[in-house]
DNA sequence: TCCGGGCGTTAAGAATCCGTCAGGAACCGG
DNA sequence: CCGGTTCCTGACGGATTCTTAACGCCCGGA
């Protein structure tokens, strides 16, 4: 479960990561690149994988994409520029979160600690809880201070793809996919919406939301 | 009890899943087509199935269909594409639960786990009470004030579904599938008559129901 | 400093859904 | 054959939900 995969092209960067996440608990696997990271991948179960987009031999994407077809194992990207979209493609096929470069090491632990964090939650939990609100899957009811809160059928399906994936960053192409289909990946505006109306029902205080967080320009975040 | 038959035609799953679950105390048997499936189950009586969806001999649903036949053993589906609705005709066909592609292995243990607690608990205590009825499913009677209270069929069909799932919320289709079959999903209006004939029966107040509610756009839930 | 994109918020019309009623068809037992 | 029960169907107002547009704010880049 501590075993972590480190996919990068850098000497530099593996030997460094390797050292500071072995100090920190972590046992290391390295890969130079994608191939021999899908095969590693297939081989060993990881607790997570750390992934540099900038491979020698396939794009970074790909090799979510193939990794996804038969593991969810939990992917942290790192993403070189900072303005460019690859991080978003990167989610979309199935991060789980991303760090830019240069990133700091605490950083990055923090990330690997948010990551855990969200696959041990999601070991089993049809009822999940915050400070604030508590969201029953297997019911489909949500409470807050004890009272049921009335969601409508698109405000719950919102609510839940975020919930079933805790700390997970979710792309507004995902959301709008998954809750309205495909041809409204356009349609940002809905998600302003009915976060909104979802904030206004569940946070303590909506304009001030500290569980259901906006990644400007990506997607959005559940906080437990 | 421990023993599972994983059901796939990707060997990397196979083995991926063969060995987590036999890390967790499970006795692993593989199967890659329906039909060895089949013969397997037909052999050995395993505590639960895995099954893939996607197999190259047979649909999935019919695997489950010809497994019903003379088996009852808990079967969990892998369900490839998220939005499709293979999942839901694999449930009508017996499916006890399912786990969409890709999953974390938590998830699938976590749902093992369920099941084999459902199908311990089998039998349960069949009379439920109301402040204003009580319902003994063995009897097949319903009472209010201690006078029975006659149902027709359909609607007995429908009361006992959501008292079976006390607080839980089952959607219209769930209702429509169940009791009228899986061709009726688009006839909502016979389940706003019978829950309004159902409420006049049952309701103290049937303008303002406290225990058959009413979630709307999705479904109805039993309040006890 | 100005500009523009992304976000939050609000409101209003459109579309959908729900409870209710009633008439007629289908079914069943006598 | 007949009376009673159950089921199906359509229609209606009222309530809920969805969609869409508009406006102001904040922040980063030019």
């Amino acid at each position: 479960m501590n075993d972590v995969l480190v996919v990068d092209d850098d000497p530099h960067l593996l030997k460094a990561l390797k050292i500071t996440l072995h100090a920190h608990g972590y046992t290391v696997v390295t890969a130079p690149d994608g191939e021999s990271a899908l095969r590693s991948a297939a081989r060993h179960p990881f607790g997570v994988i750390v992934l540099d987009l900038g491979l020698p031999d396939m794009d970074g994407t790909t090799v979510i994409t193939r990794l996804r077809q038969w593991s969810s194992v939990p992917v942290l990207v790192l993403s070189a520029r900072h303005g460019s979209n690859d991080k978003v493609t990167a989610l979309d096929a199935g991060a789980d979160d991303y760090v830019t470069k240069p990133f700091g090491l605490d950083e990055l632990l923090a990330r690997l600690r948010a990551i855990q964090r969200r696959t041990i939650q999601a070991d089993e939990a049809p009822v999940i809880t915050t400070p604030s609100f508590t969201v029953d899957l297997a019911m489909r009811r949500v409470t807050r201070n004890g009272q049921d809160v009335r969601l409508t059928p698109t405000e719950w399906g919102i609510l839940e793809l975020l919930v079933r994936n805790p700390e997970k960053l979710i792309t507004q192409q995902q959301l709008l996919t998954e809750i309205w289909g495909s041809a409204y990946t356009k349609e940002a505006n809905y998600l302003r919406v009915y976060m909104a109306q979802l904030r206004r029902k569940l946070e303590q205080e909506p304009g001030n939301p500290r569980h259901l967080l906006t990644e400007a320009g990506i997607g959005y975040r559940f906080q437990p």
